[in-house]
DNA sequence: GGAGTACAGTGACTGTTGTCACATAGGAAA
DNA sequence: TTTCCTATGTGACAACAGTCACTGTACTCC
């Protein structure tokens, strides 16, 4: 890959200290990850911290029985908090990460994202405000999953679905059922019915959201 | 306080170093909690970041309707990691925390906590590392949420208070479903499972608990 | 156009959890 | 002992979510 491209790929980390950009760019490995492709798996073990560049990642946990858990999207000029965190230890990964899009990641070593905390107080601020951002984010989808019936989980969703990539969502019943761990004729059902309130219209292999608030 | 006794209180943080425990011993405000008392409420400004020196804090989540959802437990020795995490940007708390038994607490000043992370290493580490820990705890009580159905969640719930407090669970049926934002009739059932099985025996004010892994 | 395939809609049934109503039991205090 | 309060037990019922079986519907590839 091109340096000058490599270059282009870090202006979404803009807030980062210029020499620890040009260690970055030095030091790290950028890779390419077709649509679906995944980025870090259960089990696997982590020995680098990963950062998004371009496209949208989706984090989500899964359990033995194949039911997976979205988690939270992650977004250009982020990081993989959980990454960061089992870096330290090499530990395995609880987690999945999978490409919505046809992504770029950067991919940090391990010792030399750690070494960094010390030396870049850009850095440290970076890893520091992910930590807070998921843990927030993390919270809330407790609170959701905890606390509200699987008709305000789906709306839960939709939104932050919205809020990552427009008012199409393109996604199929099937795939909705997956990420909220339920199954497909139930999240037709609660479709159906939000589509009755005028809130979305349900397409094949789409929904059109209009204004999720009205419910 | 004496500070011959705040001296003692600090023991339990052996691994920060000398002069960050000499400052914190100067700097920071030590607090006598009752059992029941609480040391954070969910709206409160959180403007100090929370040790735990002595006792039990039990960490939880509550929504508008006052569900609540343990989140997980602080031993001596521990940090709120969410209160360094609002600390920041002087956010409202979105967690309750209050004391399981008569306990001591250390109130560290926000702005002093945030001077630390690039002045001490330990203490540096320390709340990396309490991210860490509380991050994993919160992902594993989300799977239990979320994939596991409520007799499971309620075993998951015992072993850690069996971890945290001994073989002896001293709570009412009507707690336990509070925490797991169930009813009590519902626990009762499933408590009386339990015993059949021979896994635990109740009684009044207190469960037994003999072996989890049985079932 | 026809066949094949993935997606979506629907009714019937089941199991788990929550709710209601009420019974029973243990402990504290008068 | 009697009284009272709180904790616990239990049966009946309702509601929600998951499963099964099947139908319908749109798109793709020959």
């Amino acid at each position: 890959m091109e340096s000058i491209h490599k270059e282009e790929l870090l202006q979404k980390f803009s807030q980062l200290e210029q020499p620890l950009l040009d260690e970055i760019l030095a030091q790290s490995t950028f890779k390419h990850l077709e649509e679906g492709e995944e980025a870090l798996r259960t089990g696997q073990y982590i020995k680098s911290t990963v950062l998004l560049s371009k496209g949208l990642l989706k984090v989500y946990r899964e359990d033995e029985e194949d039911n997976e858990f979205l988690m939270y999207y992650l977004e250009p000029g982020n990081a993989c908090a959980l990454s960061m965190m089992c870096t330290a230890r090499d530990e395995q990964s609880q987690i999945m990460a999978k490409a919505v899009d046809e992504s770029e990641i950067i991919l940090i070593p391990s010792h030399l994202s750690e070494l960094w905390l010390a030396k870049y107080k850009t850095w440290h601020n970076f890893v520091i405000a992910s930590y807070r951002q998921r843990f927030e984010e993390l919270l809330q989808t407790l609170d959701s999953v905890a606390f509200k019936a699987l008709d305000e989980r789906l709306i839960f969703y939709l939104r932050r679905h919205v809020k990552v990539s427009g008012n199409e969502v393109k996604l199929s019943h099937q795939q909705i059922a997956n990420e909220l761990s339920s199954s497909r004729e139930v999240i037709s059902r609660l479709l159906k019915k939000l589509e009755q309130t005028g809130a979305i219209t349900l397409h094949r292999n789409y929904i059109e959201v209009h204004d999720l608030d009205i419910v």
